[in-house]
Parts: C-alpha cells; sequence; structure tokens
DNA sequence: AACCCACACAACCGCCGAGAT
DNA sequence: AATCTCGGCGGTTGTGTGGGT
C-alpha cells in the first residue's frame, strides 16, 4: 500500500493541543508566517506532524475566527449554500466570514442536519417533496463553477478563552482596523444589540458584502495567505496563485443574493428558529 | 455516588490536485 | 512522463462533558 501518513512516525503526538504547544506555534508563525508547514514541526520541537499543525492553526488560532453559537443567518446562510453546493464545506465557509469550513461542517452534522431532517419529514407531510425548499442536498460534485475552497470545548470556558486570548494578541500582529477587525467590531455591535432587527441586518450585509475578493484580501491582511517573512519568490508565487483562485473564487453572487432575499429564505429561517423554540 | 448514554467538537485520516524536480 | 512533496478538502473518529437514571 501507500507510504504510512505522516502523523503515524513514531514520536508524533496525537490528541488535544496544550496551550504551550498553541503557544509555541503562534509564535512561530508570528515570526515566520503561515506556510511551508513541513519545517514548523522540525523548527519549533514540536512533536506534531506538519498537517496538524496547519489544521490547528486554520482552525484554532488563526486570528480573526468567530467561536461559539451560531446566529439564525449564519444558520441559514449554510442551509441554502449546503442545498445549492452540497457538503462543500471550504466554500460555504468562505461566504461566512470568521468561521471555518471544520465549524461549519460540524455544526451541520451535530445541528443543521437533525433540524432539516426533522422539518422535512414535517413539510413532506405535508406537501410533494419537490416543494420543499430544505431537502438537504446531494449536490456538489455537479457543479462545476464552485468557488474553490481556501481557507476545547473539552474545556469549554479556560481552554476556549486561552485560544481566544492568542487569538487577541495576534489582532496586535495584523494591521489594525483591517476590514476582519471591523467585522469583528459589527459582531460585538450586534451581540450589544442582542438580537435588535437592525443588528441582524446589519451583520447579513455584511456578510453578504463579501464579494469581489474581499475575502481574499481580508486573508492576507490577517497574515493567513500570504506568505508573510517569506522571501520574494515565495510571494510572487502567491501573487500568482491568488491571482488564479480570484478568477475561481468569485462567482457571481446575484442569483444567490436573491435567493437569500427572497420569500422562501425568510420562511426557512421562519422554520428554524420555530423549531429551536 | 456510580453508571450509562447522547451530544458536541477537536483532531485525525485518506484522498486528491498542483507544482516542483 | 513519472514521481515526489505539500497543502487543501471532506469524511470520520475519539473523547470529554453533562444530563438522566
Amino acid at each position: 500500500m501507500g507510504r504510512p501518513p505522516c502523523c503515524d512516525k513514531v514520536g508524533i503526538k496525537k490528541g488535544p493541543w496544550t496551550p504551550e504547544e498553541d503557544i509555541i506555534l503562534v509564535t512561530y508563525i508570528q515570526e515566520h508566517g503561515p506556510g511551508n508547514w513541513r519545517s514548523v514541526p522540525t523548527n519549533t520541537g514540536l512533536l506534531r506532524c506538519s498537517k496538524s499543525c496547519r489544521l490547528r492553526w486554520t482552525n484554532y488560532l488563526r486570528p480573526g475566527i468567530k467561536r461559539g453559537n451560531f446566529t439564525p443567518h449564519e444558520e441559514g446562510m449554510i442551509v441554502h449554500l449546503q442545498a445549492l453546493w452540497g457538503n462543500k464545506w471550504a466554500a460555504i465557509a468562505s461566504y461566512l466570514p470568521q468561521r471555518t469550513d471544520n465549524d461549519i461542517k460540524n455544526y451541520w452534522n451535530t445541528h443543521l442536519k437533525k433540524k432539516i431532517k426533522k422539518l422535512q419529514s414535517a413539510f413532506d407531510s405535508q406537501m410533494a417533496p419537490s416543494h420543499s425548499p430544505l431537502s438537504i442536498s446531494t449536490a456538489g460534485k455537479s457543479h462545476q463553477n464552485m468557488p474553490s475552497a481556501k481557507n476545547a470545548h473539552h474545556y469549554p470556558n479556560i481552554y476556549a478563552s486561552s485560544t481566544q486570548n492568542i487569538s487577541r494578541l495576534l489582532e496586535g500582529w495584523m494591521i489594525s482596523s483591517t476590514p476582519q477587525k471591523k467585522l469583528a467590531d459589527q459582531e460585538t455591535n450586534k451581540e450589544c444589540l442582542n438580537g435588535l432587527v437592525e443588528g441582524v441586518d446589519f451583520e447579513f450585509e455584511s456578510v453578504l458584502a463579501f464579494d469581489n475578493g474581499c475575502w481574499d484580501k481580508m486573508m492576507m491582511m490577517s497574515g493567513d495567505y500570504y506568505p508573510k517573512g517569506n522571501d520574494k519568490a515565495a510571494c510572487i508565487l502567491h501573487e500568482r496563485k491568488l491571482q488564479k483562485q480570484e478568477s475561481l473564487n468569485n462567482p457571481p453572487l446575484t442569483f444567490f443574493d436573491r435567493w437569500l432575499l427572497d420569500e422562501s429564505a425568510s420562511q426557512l429561517d421562519g422554520a428554524i428558529e420555530q423549531q429551536v423554540n
């Protein structure tokens, strides 16, 4: 068979990351920028495989990641996009700034799938399946114009907050007042408004505004996509990659916008909220 | 108090594509 | 053209937590 997975190597640690490991990883990435993951375990002394380091950074330590409950609008976005594209989590995540594909995938598998199953059976009992807007999509493989992907609770109070702290520390490393930070501020505003319609709408619009390469630009500024500290050649190469991605990453939103804004979308949100209550 | 079980989610695995050699 | 390396993605698993009995 093929070569053994990198994480099967002797001496490679598995399991939950400790705060100490996180700090080592974050410190290294602060100095060298994300990328070249192969060299990370070697240079940091971390007993983790490169893949594990990359995932830890991408899903948890990367600045600007929002954790915690999904808003009804985020739920709605996920449901619509899943229906549209299937289980293309990375693509869906590209329309939900601050959420990782892993987070969305988990949320779908643990919450939304069940909710929709229930709702769908309720719909099915009342009308023909073709009228249901809630069918769990098996689409995805057939969609050629997909946007390309890029992108402790076990110690919820202590560890999650330590991760947040690391993220906050990193915000100082980021360029101040990035679009991402503005979004975080908007989110804070929204939370302050505590469910007021204005606040929710504000966030919703900001989500829809993530078009025309905003995401890529944001990621560049956050340092996730841009090879900070790497040599010039790597940067040029990266620019080329970005240009190439940009042409793939920005599907026309007009259809999607209309979908999200049409009546069925609000019906769905209502249905979901009803199901939650 | 002890056990069981469902849940939530972090982390891993396997596969794939792109780029380099 | 073939092979290798790296990084990304989606599916799945492992494990701690909390609620119920």
